[in-house]
RNA sequence: GGGCCUGUGGCUCAGUCAGGUGGAGCGACGGACUUUUAAUCCGUUGGUCGCGGGUUCGAACCCCGUCAGGCCCGCCA
């Protein structure tokens, strides 16, 4: 049984409608790691809605948070003034509209792209909106029981002075604020360097802190689901006393489950800040919207994922592609089952076929009922050889039945991707298809040499189109000494330095009559 | 100091909550096809389930210990 399944299953246990809960601050750009969080809930959501329970996602967007520090992507004389306020508050990088929205937009877009429908929930708008007013209310009067159970739970005494709110002063800014009095609605405070004020909790002058604002929202939202990440998994960590502080908002906790983080092969956890990032719309501007699902839904959430946006990501695409291959000739006539009902084969099989069903951008069955059939790797080679679409559907239409005037949408689709992928930084070197720098003689044996010079003289007068090239190869080929399998291999060799590749003719033209021959040319 | 997650064929993972003859995909190997678009199809191989104890008729699974990797106990997926 898929894991969201057997979430879902659980949920069902507890109620037919149910809230799934997200947050991701938009601090940075929002990247791959952060994307499993908001795609584990639809999952979930996914799920629940195939068992007939009703499920609704909220993404809340934390916008009231602070920007904690300049940022290696923000200019440190624009932003240095800005640390401490609200992200919502701030200006764009770009100069146009907020912070928050700027990065906000581009994770809306690929959400949509990827299929997810959710609500968002403004935590700025929220605290401006008096949304979380009872919930602070409720902090502020249960002040000293929420601090001994922080310093219980956590096993980090807090100061005495700790005040369950941290508001803002005159310019926005909430850090290094001390509460020294709360008369309601008012909150009076003293700055680090003396400065006083007061600020109205109820027009949004600060917000909670973190491990009570989790707790609080879970009440104002009546949110009955939420995955979260494993930093906040320990104990004493905020899910933690998160659990502890939700009877004094007057909720039950909601379920949780914890999710592993991202890595980017070989360079260690996404983290904006390090700057070692691949952002949901970077990923999707090279591979299609269910290869990222996939991404997520292959895998168990306690996993962590090793992402590589080279050769790694081409293999997943190819195992989706196979995966999509199974499923319409295998895997969608199989019965769901609950555990008790069926082997554990059978059991394997309904979760080789929900990895593909919750992988859909769709949010029931599929759009299509045949898999391509094309590989991506296979993609991959077409695009760098035929620099025009038109030319690779009809080498397609050859190989793999393609209609031309026809194509299927996923094809064009995945094209145009795939283009992207093959221009991006992100493409691996090894699927790359390069001319060779130099040859070497040396490097033959005889007969190959002997084969390579003529190839090499007949060339040079051919005509530089595939039909002619074909014809010149099979010459080349049938006077020679050498196996055709071998002359094909001894060719690959000398252009690519590998022992196989792309059609050869369809290669020659694509890498250029000059660069060919001039290459070649220093056998002789 | 305390806690969480992960460890299963060369690789990526199911299976652990409900103990009952160890699974899948990829790779590798072999065959078919072919004057090769890094192919495609068919078949085969491959594992003392990190390690050591315990419970049990029976343990990958439960319990205790231990090792390794990752992370947390300000803020932050």
């Amino acid at each position: 049984m898929h894991w969201a399944d057997v979430i879902a299953e659980r949920l069902a246990a507890q109620g037919d409608s149910h809230v799934v809960a997200t947050g991701i601050t938009p601090s940075g750009p929002i990247h791959v790691g952060n994307m499993r969080e908001v795609l584990t809930a639809d999952l979930v959501v996914r799920a629940c809605e195939r068992i007939g329970v009703d499920a609704e996602l909220i993404y809340i967007a934390d916008t009231a948070d602070p920007l904690r520090k300049v940022y290696p992507f923000l200019k440190e004389e624009e932003y240095e003034q800005h640390v401490g306020k609200a992200l919502a508050t701030l200006p764009s990088p770009d100069g146009d509209g907020s912070y928050s929205d700027y990065f906000l937009t581009p994770f809306f877009s690929a959400l949509d792209d990827l299929g997810v429908e959710y609500r968002v929930v403004d935590s700025h708008e929220a605290y401006l909106e008096g949304k979380y007013t009872q919930s602070v209310k409720t902090a502020i009067n249960n002040k000293v029981k929420i601090r001994d159970i922080i310093s219980e739970v956590s096993q980090r005494p807090l100061d005495d002075d700790w005040f369950p709110y941290n508001p803002t002063d005159e310019n926005g800014n909430m850090h290094g604020l001390k509460v020294t009095n709360c008369d309601w609605p008012w909150v009076e405070w003293v700055a680090e360097d003396g400065r006083t004020g007061r600020t109205n909790i109820e027009k949004g002058g600060g917000k909670l802190p973190w491990r009570l604002d989790w707790p609080a929202r879970w009440d104002w939202l009546d949110i009955t689901f939420e995955g979260y990440g494993k930093d906040h998994s320990s104990a004493g960590g905020s899910w933690d006393t998160g659990q502890h502080l939700a009877p004094i908002f007057g909720s039950d906790p909601p379920m949780g489950m914890m999710y592993e983080w991202i890595y980017l092969k070989g360079k260690g956890a996404m983290a904006s800040s390090k700057g070692n990032t691949v952002s949901g719309k970077e990923l999707l501007d090279i591979v299609p919207p269910e290869i990222m699902r996939y991404l997520i839904t292959r895998v168990k959430p306690s996993k962590h994922i090793d992402f590589d946006p080279g050769e790694g990501l081409i293999l997943l695409a190819d195992e989706y592609e196979r995966l999509e291959q199974r499923y319409h000739t295998k895997l969608n006539k199989i019965v769901h089952k609950s555990l008790g009902e069926s082997s554990r084969k059978e059991q394997q099989l309904i979760d080789e076929a929900r990895k593909f069903e919750l992988a859909q951008g769709i949010r029931s069955g599929t759009d299509f009922d045949s898999s391509l059939g094309i590989s991506f790797s296979h993609l991959s080679t077409l695009c760098q050889i035929k620099s025009q679409n038109e030319d690779l559907l009809t080498s397609l239409a050859r190989t793999h039945g393609v209609d031309v005037n026809q194509p299927d949408k996923r094809l064009i689709d995945r094209v145009k991707r795939m283009r992207n992928w093959v221009d991006s930084e992100w493409f691996p070197d090894n699927a790359r298809i390069q001319l060779a720098d130099s040859i070497k003689s040396a490097d033959f044996t005889s007969d190959e040499l002997k084969f390579l010079q003529m190839f090499s003289q007949l060339i040079a007068n051919s005509e530089w189109v595939e039909d002619s090239l074909l014809t010149t190869i099979r010459e080349t080929t049938s006077n020679s000494e050498l196996e055709p399998r071998q002359a094909f291999t001894t060719l690959y060799r000398a252009l690519l330095n590998r022992d196989r590749g792309p059609k050869l003719a369809a290669l020659l033209v694509e890498l250029g009559q000059n660069n060919v021959t001039s290459l070649l040319d220093q056998l002789s």
